[in-house]
Formats: structure tokens, sequence, C-alpha cells
DNA sequence: TGTATAAATGAACAAATGTTCATAAGTTTG
DNA sequence: CAAACTTATGAACATTTGTTCATTTATACA
């Protein structure tokens, strides 16, 4: 994005608000991070060696996709021994892609 | 994006649906797009430049915006006069921005 | 301590996105 | 038809994002 300012609105949401719903929707328009989401949604707490064979995914590019979740906070993280697991802190995107999920015309 | 095969999942989502949520989450996340999609959801059926005036965004770039939502399927349009008139053709996206829109964490 | 395992990191590159600017293409109206 | 107005388009460019690969860091364990 270059130098550029945010729309104005008279609006329901404010401009930051909608920012943030937007850094939101970007930080998580991924497959493979949608399926992040679905996973840990379903089973908290996995480490990236599961996460990477259950999703089939390539461990540095998983570890890319994680570590920058984890930086936008979506995700958060704890060592135990040799692994890392990785749970969902921002609950809330769950809803945004279940409530998309159950659209009936996808 | 590169080659890349989507990650499998035994869950809920299909990848082709994933693919479509994130696709949706893709092309809106955008603050201007999401003033576009709040504008119209509100007032169905504005011209460009009542767009542009109420988001105080550059014709161009705004048009630019419009017309890669409506190659995608968000928006449709029809010309009446010297005008061309945008409404919301994808009305589940209001559903998306809604729900986050209501998080009070943001 | 050395080896294996798990995960992160960083450089390099490819591709997609966002923006600007100038210009073209329809449409109306004098 | 020419001038004014509305919107689209396309080239050029900057920025961001996604990916790969090689390497490093951290931990466990023989």
């Amino acid at each position: 994005m270059t130098a550029t300012t945010a729309p104005s609105v008279d609006m329901g949401l404010s401009i930051e608000k909608m920012e943030k719903v937007a850094f939101i929707l970007k930080t998580t328009a991924h497959p493979t991070r949608i399926a992040i989401v679905q996973l840990l949604a379903a089973h908290d707490g996995l480490s990236v060696t599961d996460i990477s064979e259950r999703l089939n995914v390539e461990q540095s590019l998983l570890s890319h996709h994680l570590t920058g979740m984890k930086l936008k906070g979506i995700l958060s993280s704890h060592r135990d021994g040799k692994n890392i697991f990785y749970s969902l802190k921002m609950r809330e995107v769950i809803d945004v892609i279940q409530c998309l999920a159950a659209c009936t015309f996808l």
C-alpha cells in the first residue's frame, strides 16, 4: 500500500474500526491460515509438526505463517520441551470463518 | 502466490470452501472496500461520484476498486444516463463485516 | 559432548495488490 | 457537433505478500 488517507465515512463504523476489521480479514485471508484457525479451533494447542502433518504444509512455510499470525495477535504459543504449541488467541476469528463457511451460496 | 497445493484438512470445511472463504475475505479486506460495502449496505445503488464524494476517494482509484469488486461478484452495476450505479450483489459480505465490527475487543 | 529433533529466521525471489496519472470512452446538452 | 461530465482503462511503479532454501537456534537424549 502506498501513502493514502483512509476513506472517511459518516456511517456505522469508524475509520479505526474499519481498519481493524480489514486487518483481521487480511491476516486471515489465506487458505493455509484459515485451515490453521479451523484446526486450532477444534484442537487447541498443537505443535508445529502436528499442524504441519495435518495440513500437509512444509515446516518452514508453516512457521512463517504461524509466527506472522502470532505477531499479529491471532495466535499464541508456548514451548514445552522440543515442541512449540500454538493456540488461538483471538477466538473471534472463528466466528467470521464459520459465518462465511455456513453461507449456502458458496 | 507461487505454485503450491492447498493444505488438506479432515475437518469441517472442504478445501474448496476454504478457498472461497479466503477469496471473499481477501476481496473485501481493504479499508476502502469495506467502506464501500458498508455504504452500499445502507444506500443501495449509488453512483461512482456519490461514493467518491462520500468516501473521499479519488475517482480513478475508486473505479479500480469498484470494477474489481464487480468482477469478483461482490458488486453489480448498471448505467443510467451519465452515471453508473453500483449495488451490493453478494449481500452475505455485510454479515461478516458486521460480525467483526460488533466485536468489542476492537 | 555429539547427534537427532523441532522450530525459527533471513535472504532471495516471484507474484499479487494498491496507487497514480494520463487518457479514452460513453453520455448529455447547448 | 462540440463541450462538459461521468466512469473506465492501462501503463508504470511501489509495496506487500507468499514461497523456497539454507542455516541457525533450542532442546532432548544417547
